[in-house]
DNA sequence: AGAATTTACGCGGTCCGTAACCATG
DNA sequence: CATGGTTACGGACCGCGTAAATTCT
């Protein structure tokens, strides 16, 4: 068994078992991977691939279980070079993250400005994608961390790290009529368009969950993936909206009004997640805990209540 | 990186860093395990060893980071071949259990009789140990089930499943004084000399635990590694005896009575240990459901005061 | 002096690329 | 017929074994 037929088993599954691509991807031929598989099946004894013709569709029974630990041995490797380099070039390397638009417009520019003082010489990725999307990017190593508060314990290949909670405010034009309550209720919500995340984004689940068990019907106008796009139909005057509290900006915002929602709706807790047994470097592991410290202010805003 | 370069590495560590008796161990000539530590230390760019001139001695700080991945890989490495011979040879291979004398003796018998009425063509190997033994067996891979009591949860590189519950029970010759009781406290246990499991056996130190809340000072006469030791110096009349209650036998044991001691001490989980991780193949698995239900009865025997 | 490790060198295997040959849709 | 995969073959590389040189105890 050798690690390239393993490299070659799992860029084949990326790549829809085109071999092909796979041979591309890997800047080798097909005739190569296509040895590398054979051999691989040779030796463990087990067809591992569905087939049509010479067609490979898809993975077999035991072909998922060798993937599963494929996937394992090449992500242990990974870590293993990382050691390497983490000792040849210590406060040098790529620091991938993955986020939501609220996470990487609101959230992360105060603790990426702090680490880039401090590790001036690592290049910041922002991978910007769903929830979803954030956790495959982090299963298949494409990011190193991923921040979201959705989807992400649904997969046991990850490990996480609890960085901050947060609930949700309104936001409305200014002298909007809903905003002579102090202390909303559900049923006022209900009065009104909504606009708020789509589903799967920013607590939109727990959100829908909420009036359901009220027995309310919100009219959601318009829902959005990200913030910006909110608040600016909110300023058209399409509705009111309802964002994460932490998306409000005091400066930016002027033009709008908010109100604290959190005695209506459950907290949230946004996560950073990682590949299980991942070698995180110095300068990763720093990361989560500068990230932890500037989210601070997140958790104790307006939790007073909480 | 290759595989066999991380072979060379861990079984060097298993060899005390002895290179000449880790290539007899792989088969090879001691230069090509020169040849093997010399890639990967270069390939990764770090020292992996402290030396003594040519001599080497230990492992640097990253060289036990590289060996944790290591290991990590080449037991997926040995998941995958598993996963191959699985379906090659269903129901056919090796089962190496470890376990100490007291479970070998007295509690798997049961399961591994109606282990090999349907597996006949699987080879079993009892591996034994004291508990400490064990759980390096299970993380060396040198097992693939460990058995036993105590030290199993110290390590953060095995996974566990509770199999029973026990507790301990007085033996004492017949017509010894301490049987007039019917029920026995700690007390009454010191007016006699004891006899026991050693340290790091069979729940010795929890029974320690328990005389020393009490404020109690047991005589110790003597302590040994196995039940049935201590029965032999019990029949002699060198004290009483404080065992596992599962160890006890009606049929074999007629010569002693017993009193249980369930109301003085706490009770112990048996649990069964593997490496995290590891492809456990369909017999493996099946044992494990096996030993559950043959050993139900010690968790409800003398149990209706728990 | 002997045990253990490194260096030097050559053979054999194998990995991959080229090229020609099949299969699928 | 075009896209995708297998078979066939040769060159380059490299891993391992033998043997001699070196270093540690």
């Amino acid at each position: 068994m050798e690690l390239r037929q393993l490299r070659s088993l799992t860029t084949l599954v990326e790549q829809n078992f085109n071999v092909s691509r796979t041979a591309e991807k890997l800047n080798l031929v097909q005739p190569a991977i296509s040895q590398h598989l054979k051999q691989l099946e040779n030796e463990l004894g087990v067809p591992l691939f569905q087939r049509h013709g010479k067609r490979l569709i898809g993975l077999s029974q035991s072909g998922k279980e060798v993937l599963h630990y494929a996937r394992k041995i090449l992500s242990a490797a990974a870590s293993l070079t990382a050691i390497g380099t983490e000792h040849q070039q210590q406060n040098h390397g790529v620091l991938r993250i993955g986020a939501t638009h609220t996470q990487a417009r609101y959230v992360l520019p105060a603790a990426i400005h702090r680490f880039r003082q401090i590790y001036p010489d690592v290049e910041i990725q922002l991978h910007q994608g769903t929830p979803e999307q954030l956790v495959n990017m982090a299963i298949k190593d494409h990011v190193d961390l991923a921040i979201c508060t959705e989807a992400l314990d649904k997969s046991a290949e990850l490990s996480f790290k609890t960085i901050y909670h947060w609930n949700r405010c309104l936001i409305a034009p200014q002298q909007h009529p809903i905003l002579q309550h102090k202390q909303i209720t559900l049923k006022q919500l209900c009065e009104h368009p909504l606009i708020t995340y789509i589903f799967g984004f920013t607590g939109r689940g727990n959100l829908n969950q909420t009036f359901k068990q009220a027995s309310l019907q919100p009219q959601i106008a318009l829902s959005a993936a990200d913030t910006d796009v909110i608040k600016t139909y909110v300023r058209e005057g399409l509705g009111i909206g309802i964002i994460a509290g932490l998306a409000f900006n005091e400066s930016e915002d002027h033009d709008l009004q908010q109100r604290d929602l959190s005695h209506l709706f459950p907290w949230e807790t946004t996560k950073i997640a990682y590949l299980n047994d991942k070698y995180l470097r110095t300068f990763q592991r720093r990361f989560i805990e500068l990230f932890q410290q500037e989210t601070q202010w997140i958790s104790t805003k307006n939790s007073e209540q909480k």
